[in-house]
DNA sequence: ATAACATATGAATAGATGTTCATATGAAAG
DNA sequence: CTTTCATATGAACATCTATTCATATGTTAT
């Protein structure tokens, strides 16, 4: 008898289990869930989202703003126009981003309640 | 001139750069911010979250229930539970674990809602 | 005490990720 | 059409992170 099998018959709750097995959603939604925080996920790209609270920026202002280079924010911005986190507007030679849905607010609104108990 | 300086004074208009800036949380803040959902950005861990969701498990349980091993999964409710995403209730040899508060379920749910769009 | 078991921990390795550097694209101005 | 500027992109490198393996800790039962 193996280990797993072991464990499984000791501490193993049959409702238990099954009600969690039944109830998880499909791995490739988890996935996706632990993609989008993952964006969130880094200290560049959260104080972008949090410089666009305010206003719409192009990405040169944003540099400059949080004292980046301009090529480390264009690729952070890509992240996170990919997943759908910010919206671009061009207008002549710049690109204006602002936050793209009400999601990005709750969500970082939610996490900064939990941090700061 | 430095590109820098150019940029500002070409794209930069002063009072939305001041608003943004006085507006900017910390840098310590927005570092805890990013360190959490980097918590969240990983598909072991809110697998994890989501079976905790359904009822309180031990890391037995969760490894079989999650075709993982022990260890990862030990290793892994270690750091949820240092970022206080989950609480430990020792019984006898078992260690169960739960959900820490509410903000879990709702920044996942919000997290999922985005993801679901 | 000792064996069996659930959990935790430390070190090592492999894979992922952010920044930088160099360069490309595309738009406005001269 | 050539220059200048804002932005984007690709490759390379350095750092971080999740898993595995080996082992430690602590609890229960014999």
């Amino acid at each position: 008898m193996s280990e797993i099998e072991r464990c499984e018959f000791l501490c193993v709750h049959d409702e238990v289990v099954k009600k969690v097995l039944s109830q998880m959603p499909k791995d490739e939604a988890l996935y996706d869930l632990a993609e989008l925080f993952k964006v969130f996920g880094d200290t560049t790209r959260i104080r972008i989202l949090y410089a666009l609270f305010e206003a719409e920026l192009c990405v040169c202002d944003t540099s400059q703003l949080l004292g980046l280079s301009q090529t480390a924010v264009s690729h952070q911005l890509r992240i996170l126009k990919a997943n759908r986190l910010v919206r671009a507007r061009k207008e002549g030679k710049n690109v204006f981003y602002s936050l793209a849905d009400s999601h990005v607010r709750q969500i970082i609104g939610q996490g900064m309640e939990h941090v700061e108990e």
